[in-house]
DNA sequence: TCTTGACCTTACAGTGACTGGAAGCCTTAT
DNA sequence: ATAAGGCTTCCAGTCACTGTAAGGTCAAGA
């Protein structure tokens, strides 16, 4: 398979792919001619890095992941303590953008977005945030 | 007041505030010296800029909304009007972070997590999703 | 006066994960 | 023969900083 092939069948740009080569996540083989020669198993991890990076893994965790998929001896506690972190990640910002959320809705709210200059927005904005 | 002392007294970053410089966001004066003068409004610029960038908007945003700040003749439905589609945003990021786990978190509790290497984590990442 | 240490300056490189573009080679169809 | 499309490499740009190096400035103390 060359590259568009398997851009077509993982999802994953062409351009993409080249960069997870270039960082070590996949090592096709290559043609006489110079192109990059895909077998199954190429796509196959390509795949499974697309789905990863959808889930929101960084690549480094990614390239964790693919170790311990291709680690017959893996323990699942490994792959499962990662995932459990990368939750606690995910569960932050979902956090910390509901934080943004509330108060930027109040802002918006309170403002009646016509033609006039005052805007309680951007008096929320200038001063420090009543606290408590 | 010295780089430092506006660092302190806006939350951000002495680092930061030299690179708001560079992208125009402050224009401090200079002293004889060549350290950064900064004035009260300067201060409040950069106190303006923290909290926008703590609400999430972009330097652009920023940008635009600082030009709103100081336009006397500004309409308050422009000012709502970047704030609620950046509202829309945070609301979409909210939406994707709650599917990635919502999908990991079942990946999670289907996995053992034991020392043996059979993992429902690895086996959800290696296949397609089932998509209904 | 000298030194120490904290503060300030610039400039350049690195982060994460791509993405865009230029310049040029290869393949396929007409 | 030629044109279109796909492939190659390499370099630069994105976003919003952050780190580091090399050096100038200032206030306090011996």
């Amino acid at each position: 398979m060359n590259i568009g092939d398997v851009a077509a069948r993982s999802g994953l740009p062409a351009k993409t792919i080249r960069y997870y080569e270039d960082i070590g996540l996949v090592t096709p083989k290559r043609s006489e001619n110079g192109y990059r020669a895909f077998a199954e198993a190429d796509l196959h991890k390509l795949a499974f890095l697309a789905r990863a990076r959808a889930l929101g893994f960084s690549i480094e965790d990614c390239r964790a992941l693919l170790g311990l998929y291709e680690d017959d001896a893996r323990a699942s506690a490994d792959v499962r303590k990662l995932a459990v972190s990368h939750l606690a990640e995910i569960e932050d910002k979902i956090a910390q953008l509901r934080e943004m959320q509330a108060t930027l809705q109040v802002l918006v709210d309170a403002c009646h977005g016509d033609n006039r200059p005052d805007c309680p927005i951007l008096a929320g904005l200038s001063t420090t945030p009543r606290g408590g």
